[in-house]
This record gives C-alpha cells, structure tokens and sequence, in this order.
RNA sequence: UGGGGCAUGGUGUAACGGUAGCACAACUGACUCUGGAUCAGUUAGUCCAGGUUCGAAUCCUGGUGCCCCAGCCA
C-alpha cells in the first residue's frame, strides 16, 4: 500500500536521509518490535505505521519481531493477537517475523565472547546488593566484589547458569563497564538472569534469559536492521546499545527515539489497560471503549482511518498529546466515504399520517452513499405508521428550531412534506407519545412542484417494516481530558466516566440492514457511523456507534443551554 | 545537588539564517433532500533575557519549565 505523506520531512527522514547520503547505510530495513504481554494499542499503531511505512518510503523492508525475552509475562496467546492486529492495520513483514528467541544461542555465544574479552563477568550479588552497589543518580555506584573474577572462572561460572545449577536470582552475567558512570545504565548493567521459567516457546531449554539491554541491538544486527526505532524512554540505553555492538564488532544499526502517543480523554499504559480489564470496568480488551487496536475495530475504526491519523500528528521527540477530536476527525473522513447510507430510528417517536390509506405501501427510492454515486439506490419501504427521532419533535420549539412542531411541516428524506396537526399525550405523563401528520402526495420522493421549502429534512422507519436492533453509544472514557494527571490521593480510576456506555434497547432499523455482517458499517443518517457487533444474533442486531456526525444542532442547542443558564 | 532529552496558535506538526505554513478544534458565511458532506473565510503561535547578523523560530550565552533514568521489566 502506500500513502502520502504531505508536509516537510520528519526527524527520523532527515536522519535516514542522511545516512543514505553518506553511505553509513545502504538501505533502509525496520522493525516493529513488541513484547508479546499484552494488546497493542493506538500508541503501537504509531510505531507500527512509522516503521512500516518509512522502510516503504525507502525502498526498504520492515519486519516483525517478538521481543520475547522475558517469559514470566510473555505468551503465544499474545503473540497471534499482535501478529493478527497488525496484519489488520494493512501491513504484511511477508516472510520476516522473528522471535528475540530465534536468536537467545547467538546471544549466549556473544556472551562467552565478550567473557573472554574481560567485557562480562558473573556476579554474585543479590538484586538488593545490585541495587545497593549502583548507586544513585548522583553518586557512583561500587564495583562488585566478583567483579574481576578470572577469565576461566566466569567461563565456567556462565555455563553453569545455563545448566542450571544456580537458583533463580542467585547470580546474573554483568557486562565490565563504569560503576561510576554517569548514565546508570552504564554501571555493569545486567546481561543474563536465572529464570527458572519455562518459555512459551523455547520451553524448559534455557534457565537463563538475555534482558532487553542484552538483546535488542543484538537481534537489531543479526536482521540487518539499519534504523531502530524506538520510544524517548530508551534514549538512556542508548549508549549501551552502541557499547555492545562496539565490543562485537558487528552490523550497528542507529538507534532513533521518537515520543510515544498520548491522547486526550484515555489511557495508554499497558498495566492501566490491564487493570480497566481485570477489575471490569470495561468488557475486555476489544470493549469498543478502549484504545487497543482491538477496541477500535471492534468499535468501527477502518484501518485506513487509524493509519492516516497517525500519518497526520506527525513525529517528534516533544511529550505531546493529540486530541481525540483528530482520531474521531480520521474516522468520520474515510467513512463518509465508503459507508452506506442507512435509515434508523434510535430513540423512536410514533408518527402517523392520518390521510394516507391504512394498507397501503410504497417503495421509495433511497441513495446508498452520496459520496459514490457507484453505490446505486435501494428501495426502502413507507407507509402510514412510522417512526422518527424523539429529538425531531418539539412541542415548543426553541429559537433556531426547525425541525418538527405543531403546525410545522418537514420532509421526510426520499419520501414526503408532511404538517404536524395534530399530538398525543400520554394523560398520566404528559409525555407526546405520537406526532399526528397530514402528507403531501404532491411531494413524493422529497421535493414539492410548487418550490415550497422545508427546512428540515427527518429520517424515518416504517413501523410495520422496521428491524429491531440494540444500538450501544460510547462517550469517552474518562471525564478529563489528561486522566493520568491526578489529584492528591485519586487515581485515574476516579476520573472514569460513569455514562462512556449508553445501552438503547430497542432501536428501530430499515429492513435492508437485515442479516448484516459482524463488522459491517453504516452511515445512519443525521446520526453517526454504526458497526455491527459480534454480539448480534439473527434476531437482534447490536451495533456500536463508531462516532458520531458532526452536530451543529447540538452546538448551538448547548449554547443557547448555556446562555439561559448564565 | 548527576546524566540524558524536549520547548512554535487551544491541540498536533512544518519552516534548517530570508514573507512563520499545514491539519484538527473554535468561530463566520455560502450551498445542501443528512443541521452530514463540500466550499470560502476569521481568530490564534516561535518559553524568557541578552548577544551575533542587514536579517534569528533557526546560530551563541545565560535562565525558566516539562519529560526520562537508581528492575535480575521492556
């Protein structure tokens, strides 16, 4: 596939750009590279659209990688959820999808090898006296007291580890470099530690386990990775990352830090997603509320919509965060596009036309999508009992009003001008329980030959014809805009939005929706764009509001909302 | 009180010593059988203080603010 990407040239290009020219590197080869513990997310979009697209932008090649190196967290289940959400966004590694495992032999050899260089060296020391050795931010750290074991010793200590004859924790490989160093991560930082832990995929072979400083630039070489691109929070590891390539003298792929996604009105940390998930205040990983890739498909997000959104914030090395009105922005922008135009009442208001006949039925012509004029029409099907929007109706209408009134007359869209004449109450309630119409027979299909003009246009569902559907609308997630910024003694929890899920029961739908597809999408005009839900049967369908229109009704009712209120 | 980064309209991102641009949001207006879409327009920005220069968002100096690092997580 490829996209445009218009604007001036991003950082990671200009770097790329100029390590073509001066012949650092020949090509450009990428890797998108998670660890398989949990769900991607949005965020993860971001990094996946960046690596797959700029090797496409060069000519180059991107592959998929499982940075699998940490078993206790890590498994297959996750593995095909990653492989299966980024095959969804669009992207193919083809025949590149690698495991950090593929690689832990190669990785155990380098590690003798920079042994018999004095680079490595066992250690002895309990995680608490690593700790206590290392120092802090602004004093040195100590050297270990194993620290200068021989050659031989560490050569024979090191293959015990692997034989497992060490308890878990009891040592670890270090590599020889500063304990004084100003970066911390330059203080003998650990290679290997014992892990009595099966693997989800090498099984009970190894006891040993490369950390992630260890193995990523490793695994970046042995792929002939030219650009590893990864998140500003591994700009500290940096200079380990070159250290151990140096003492190899190996392929050297350059590491490049770009800033993670932020949001407005969610979260994005694994461990909060993981926690909305396991204390239920969502449904799961694909509640169409969460920002995993997952939530968003299931929710009605097109992979082209979410890869043009990350196409369009751009990359950069600032901590930003994007407003959700982009992302939503995205989605409307493909949608309006391909989604067919459908009719459905959400919150319905009988209307009955008492001068058209009782048995009478008409098929009225309905265009499929504006947009593409290739969609055709379909006939949806009118007659004298229907249902419209309880919010086309006013019983008074406030001032900019001009939808339904008494006395007021409409169109209904593809069908006729109809006049309110006359209303029904609920006499316990008050409440209108139907809106009592005459048509214009004159206006058949939606236009009058006299060049009368209505101001609103309703949609509309023949009640004797319409479906039944459960339609779930979703607001945001959480009540504040940045919900990871807490007051004293709250958590990100405290700020969840009690109304991010709003349940209608009994919508009403045109027939034509019939037998529609989990994942099929629709516009349901004046409304939004819904997507069927997994959770449909062939009874009732449930669908999910992906977003909704743009509503300038809305705008201006909150204003003048507010304007009485101040 | 160590080290590493980052600061451009409300938000996100360009401009690489030469007119501060684009997108989203907001606000006008036009058009409309979706109060949708589309089109036109408006508001609004270089963290601060010095310096170099004919000219600085860009280079220099000094501040300020924010982010990351003391896992045998990644």
């Amino acid at each position: 596939m490829s996209e445009h990407i218009s604007g001036g040239k991003n950082f990671i290009q200009q770097i790329i750009e100029q390590d073509l020219a001066q012949g650092r590197f020949q090509g450009v080869h990428t890797r998108f590279p998670p660890e398989p513990n949990g769900y991607l997310h949005i965020g993860h979009a971001k990094a996946i659209v960046l690596n797959f697209s700029l090797a496409q932008q060069y000519g180059g090649k991107c592959n998929l990688r499982m940075d699998d190196t940490n078993p206790l967290t890590e498994s297959t289940e996750y593995v095909e959820a990653i492989k299966e959400d980024v095959r969804w966004l669009g992207y193919d590694w083809e025949d590149r999808f690698y495991y950090a495992s593929d690689y832990f032999e190669q990785l155990y050899q380098w590690a003798v090898e920079l042994i018999k260089k004095g680079k490595a060296y066992v250690c002895d020391l309990s995680p608490e006296e690593i700790r206590q050795y290392r120092g802090t931010l602004t004093t040195p750290g100590r050297e270990s007291p194993w620290r200068n074991r021989s050659v031989e010793e560490n050569l024979e200590l090191f293959e015990r580890m692997r034989r497992g004859e060490f308890p878990e924790g009891s040592r670890t490989l270090r590599a020889k470099i500063d304990m004084a160093h100003p970066n911390l991560n330059m203080r003998d930082p650990v290679m290997y530690r014992i892990l009595h832990a099966p693997h989800h995929r090498t099984g009970t072979k190894w006891c040993i386990y490369p950390t992630y400083d260890w193995a990523h630039g490793q695994c970046d070489s042995i792929e002939g990775i030219t650009h590893s691109i990864c998140t500003l929070e591994f700009e500290n590891h940096r200079p380990l990352y070159d250290w151990f390539l140096d003492q190899l003298g190996v392929h050297h792929p350059r590491q490049i830090e770009f800033a993670r996604l932020n949001l407005t009105y969610t979260v994005m940390s694994k461990r909060k997603l993981l926690q909305l998930v396991q204390e239920g205040h969502v449904r799961g990983w694909d509640d169409p509320r969460m920002p995993t890739l997952r939530g968003l498909r299931r929710r009605g997000y097109t992979p082209e919509a979410i890869r043009n959104f990350c196409h369009t914030i751009g990359v950069a090395k600032f901590n930003s965060t994007v407003d959700l009105a982009l992302l939503e922005h995205c989605v409307r922008e493909h949608l309006n596009k391909v989604a067919p135009r459908v009719m459905a009442v959400l919150r319905p208001l009988k209307l009955v036309i008492v001068n058209y006949p009782e048995d009478k039925v008409e098929y009225l012509e309905a265009i499929n999508n504006p947009e593409d004029p290739q969609a055709g029409t379909r006939p949806v099907p009118f007659c004298r009992e229907l249902y419209i929007e309880q919010d086309d109706f006013r019983l008074e209408p406030p001032p900019k009003y001009y939808r339904l009134a008494p006395g007021r007359e409409v169109r209904l869209r593809y069908a006729y001008f109809v006049k309110c004449v006359e209303v029904v109450r609920d006499p316990a309630t008050d409440q209108v329980v139907e809106v009592r119409c005459t048509y214009d027979p004159n206006t058949r299909g939606g236009a009058a030959p006299d060049g009368r003009k209505v101001k609103a246009t309703l949609h509309w569902v023949s009640a004797r014809h319409a479906i039944r559907a459960q339609v779930r609308l979703y607001n945001h997630l959480f009540t504040k805009p940045d919900p990871e910024n807490v007051e004293e003694g709250k958590t990100f929890l405290d700020y969840l939005n009690p109304n991010s899920l709003e349940v209608l029961p009994e919508c009403f739908i045109e027939p034509s929706v019939q037998g529609a597809q989990p994942g099929t999408r629709y516009q349901f005009e004046r409304l939004g764009y819904f997507c069927v839900d997994p959770d449909s049967t062939p009874e009732k369908l449930v669908f999910n509001r992906t977003v909704s229109l743009k509503d300038t009704w809305a705008k201006v009712q909150k204003r003048l909302q507010q304007q009485s209120a101040g």
